[in-house]
DNA sequence: ACAAAAATATGATTTATATCATGTTTTTTA
DNA sequence: TAAAAAACATGATATAAATCATATTTTTGT
């Protein structure tokens, strides 16, 4: 893994935003800070933990396959978010895929200098279970999608999560470049119905779309959409 | 919401179990201990979180509805678990119901007491994290089933996870009882589908049912089901 | 103890969505 | 800059699983 130019200045990640300035240093003395391109691999799910990684700048997706071809993305992180940490409790295996799609700055601590953080700053401790404790909440959203919304209502629900994490561009279009694929796999269906189905909103002029831009265009009717069934 | 009679012992819950015995006292000072009877309500999604609740015994689902009629279970609670905090950063409500299966009792301290203990008894806000980390996992996992997982595969699932979780009696069935309905929003699926496949399961001789008492008669089998796809 | 409400049981029908197949265009990389 | 690999684009087809309908049995509340 290359190391980047541009590093991070220690202001924007999740352990510096949670910790006192004297910390700092500390931190920057511990972290490597490295540079990824457009589809390099961050971690695999299965392979052994050993640190913790931060975005600094770029695009991340956080996917889980199954079988072959079936993959899950379960949610997007950008700048300021965090990956790879979890309980560990029983195995310190990484339980999800992290891969990048805009090339990132990553910030990466090993799993002894995190651990060794929790125990002495617990303010790090009480801010990471609050995160969790949020992607729960969103997990468990996403479940109760993916069980009983029906494709149409879970791709409308798709685009208005993307801009609403992701904010719009001054042209304004969604502030993130993704494949179709990738949007297929963030819904949970397939390529194809995803696309068709964003045929369908274009047709209906709920969006615009030219490339991998797309324009929200009436964001109260695709909210309407969710609501099918 | 009636006291009970038998007590919580301050041994078993997530509370007593994680902060040295000094506290206990405190702690049972703090605390309530409710009875709810089959069928209540613990709390609703929407409902503003006031505290937090613990299990002493029995069974509870954690579930969302979704419209007027289909309901996801997410996961099902039994001694020991807790239920009802969560990030709150921003909104103090809960985002999913508890609902008691077998009687069941609980105990409840207030979020004020509870956030107390997080500020003072570090090693609980490290176990919280952890905990919350490893329910992240789980709902990760679930999340990718729901989305890629064939009915059929699912309700293997489901028959193994609850086994995992539950034990099983010394007849050998599932440790827990459960309507066909429950385990079919627990599934992500609809009672009929889960009756069929539960058929075929029994015709098959994976399972053998009773009512509600059911054994795993192949388990290698049911867990290659899980494969399909 | 009886009425009402859940839960169980099954057949018939529909439909939403995945799968397959194939061609074109764009992007990546050697 | 050519070749290979992704990504994009669409039509045709299959099917898994939901929905609808209805009857019986069991459980629960009064």
């Amino acid at each position: 893994m290359p190391v980047a130019k541009n590093t991070c200045d220690l202001s924007r990640c999740f352990l510096c935003r949670h910790s006192p300035p004297a910390w700092h240093a500390l931190i920057g003395a511990n972290r490597k800070n490295l540079l990824f391109k457009k589809g390099a691999a961050i971690f695999h799910e299965g392979d052994v933990a050993n640190g913790m990684y931060f975005v600094y700048s770029g695009t991340v997706k956080v996917h889980r396959k199954w079988g072959s071809q079936k993959e899950l993305i379960l949610r997007f992180g950008k700048a300021g978010d965090m990956l790879g940490y979890r309980g560990l409790g029983d195995e310190k295996k990484y339980t999800v895929s992290a891969t990048v799609i805009e090339p990132a700055v990553i910030c990466y601590v090993d799993l002894a200098f995190f651990e060794s953080l929790l125990q002495t700053n617990h303010q790090i401790t009480y801010q990471l279970m609050q995160c969790y404790a949020n992607e729960l909440q969103n997990a468990e959203k996403k479940m109760s999608k993916l069980a009983h919304m029906n494709v149409k209502a879970r791709i409308a629900d798709t685009l208005l999560t993307l801009q609403n994490q992701f904010g719009k561009t001054k042209e304004g279009h969604i502030n993130i470049q993704l494949s179709r694929l990738d949007i297929a796999a963030f819904t949970g269906t397939t390529y194809e119905t995803l696309f068709r189905t964003m045929q369908e909103f274009i047709q209906e002029k709920l969006i615009k779309v030219s490339g991998k831009k797309i324009v929200v265009l009436k964001e109260k009717k695709l909210a309407a959409l969710t609501w099918t069934q």
